[in-house]
RNA sequence: GGAGAGGUGGCUGAGCGGUUGAAAGCGACGGUCUUGAAAAUCGUUGUGGGGGCAACCCCACCGUGAGUUCGAAUCUCACCCUCUCCGCCA
């Protein structure tokens, strides 16, 4: 959520940045709003103070058994006028609100403008693809082939976009996200295990909701939500905190399941592991001081390839044109494996850093030592990784001529193998 | 699911319907004392919003929302959450 007082001091400065996203500020409804909310809270607030005064005025009279009529006189149908200017407010409250949780963050300045993911912007590239003597097969040729992976009653199961992983496709699952989190805790993170049902104020605080809803799964009687990314519970640990300056930076990182509807994307990968309605994933959070976050979103990023670089799987990093940014992002790094299979490179993590958006919505906030009143914390999160297209990657790199697979070096010691066959 | 208890400031914990934004204690910060520290002692110590060049003034907030009242942390109702016991259960 972007701050009304920010807005309302910059107001083309805001709308010029929203358009690099091709987003369309209504300018005009938020400052007439804004106009309205502002007279309405004066008229309130003179009023409160004159039944506060007056009524203090009826206490010392009826203390002193002095005649307090006139005073009373006065303040019939006071309250309910207040009532009534209360209500008018908190309506245009409301509607600046619910207008403001619709409006995407704001790109960073270092952002490429762009139009859509044509126009990202490759920032470098670690590892070359591997070259094959043979046709590299799609990993769900490979996996079906090896008895890994089960499409087929997966869908006799639950339907489409979901996967029964077995035997040795059940253990690198496994394996991986232990990898993964152990590899996130030797860097400082420490070790979440959240809810994966949350409620609405969850959703919110992130940015999911209200815009997005279609996208969430959601059970009703009682009403939560599924949670699309352990970036919602985590990030909402703090939700409604002031934090001390000392504790931070906080760095957190949990794997969960994650849910997405996948609706409006009908056709798109519909075979294979890489769009699924549940999928793992492993996430790092971090909650830093404003001046901070930059630099903690180049070393969160880091930690995301060093990932990629301990198992071997060549990448790149893109940073997202202003156009391919999400919602509450104000910079994006994304991180595109190597899948031989399909020959080219495909999303495996995405980093960014949301500056104050989320905590604003979230209400996070820390205090400065020493220095009166708070301030909005920074919030970045990033996969590290997705489990299930690293598994993807794993597979269709290391693939041999023969059918089986090749354990990458880092991955032997949860495995308890060298190879799939 | 049944029965009961409770939700007040960073924490503990008071609070006859009328200077209670809220006693007291702890903690924290500052001063005095001390070679230094501790102890002692004095003082300060919530958040958000509106106005003012400023000193400062005003409004809101005691789980949430309604209600009663000139006036509600205090009374009424509903809801939410936490805890205890019973039942069920991975």
């Amino acid at each position: 959520m972007l701050d009304s007082r920010f807005v309302r001091e910059n107001v083309e400065e805001v709308r010029a940045a929203l358009k690099k996203r091709g987003y369309d500020f209504p300018l005009q409804e938020f400052l007439a709003l804004d106009e309205k909310r502002i007279r309405l809270l004066r008229e309130t607030e003179e009023l409160r103070n004159r039944r506060n005064v007056v009524s203090e005025e009826i206490g010392r009279k009826k203390r002193e058994k002095t005649d307090a009529a006139p005073e009373l006189e006065e303040m019939k149908g006071v309250s309910e006028k207040i009532k009534s200017l209360e209500e008018g407010l908190r309506a245009v409250e409301d509607e600046t609100k619910g207008l403001l949780l619709t409006i995407p963050n704001i790109p960073h300045e270092s952002v490429p403008s762009g139009r859509d993911e044509t126009e990202n912007i490759e920032v470098r590239k670690w590892g070359e693809p591997g070259t094959f003597g043979f046709e590299p097969l799609n990993h769900w040729d490979i996996g079906e082939r090896l008895g890994i992976i089960d499409f087929d009653r997966a869908s006799k199961i639950a339907g489409a976009r979901f996967a029964v992983m077995k035997g040795a496709g059940a253990k690198l699952e496994r394996s991986l996200m232990n990898f993964m989190l152990e590899n996130n805790t030797a860097n400082g993170y420490t070790e979440i295990f959240p809810p994966i049902l949350v409620n609405r104020e969850s959703m919110t605080g992130t940015g999911q909701l209200p815009k997005f809803e279609a996208e969430l799964f959601r059970i009703t009687d009682p009403e939560f939500y599924l949670i699309p990314t352990a970036e919602v519970p985590v990030t909402n640990i703090h939700r409604d905190e002031i934090l001390k300056e000392t504790d931070l930076p906080v760095y957190y990182t949990a794997y969960t399941p994650c849910f997405r509807r996948e609706a409006g994307s009908y056709g798109k990968d519909t075979r294979g592991l890489i769009r699924q309605h549940q999928f793992n994933k492993v996430e790092m959070v971090k909650f830093v001081r404003p001046e901070d976050s930059f630099e903690e979103l180049e070393k969160l990023t880091a930690n995301a390839e060093e990932i990629l670089q301990k198992l071997g799987l060549p990448y790149r990093v893109v940073a997202l044109c202003s156009g391919d940014l999400g919602f509450s992002s104000a910079k994006t790094y994304d991180l595109e494996v190597w899948l031989p299979g399909q020959n080219k490179y495909r999303e495996i993590s995405s980093c960014s850093n949301f500056m104050d958006f989320q905590a604003r919505r979230a209400n996070i906030r820390f205090k400065r030592e020493g220095k009166k009143g708070t301030e909005f914390v920074h919030t970045l999160n990033g996969s590290g990784l997705a489990i299930g297209r690293t598994l993807v990657a794993v597979l269709e790199n290391y693939q041999q001529q023969d059918g089986s697979v090749i354990i990458p070096e880092a991955l032997r010691p949860y495995m308890g193998s060298e190879r799939i066959a």
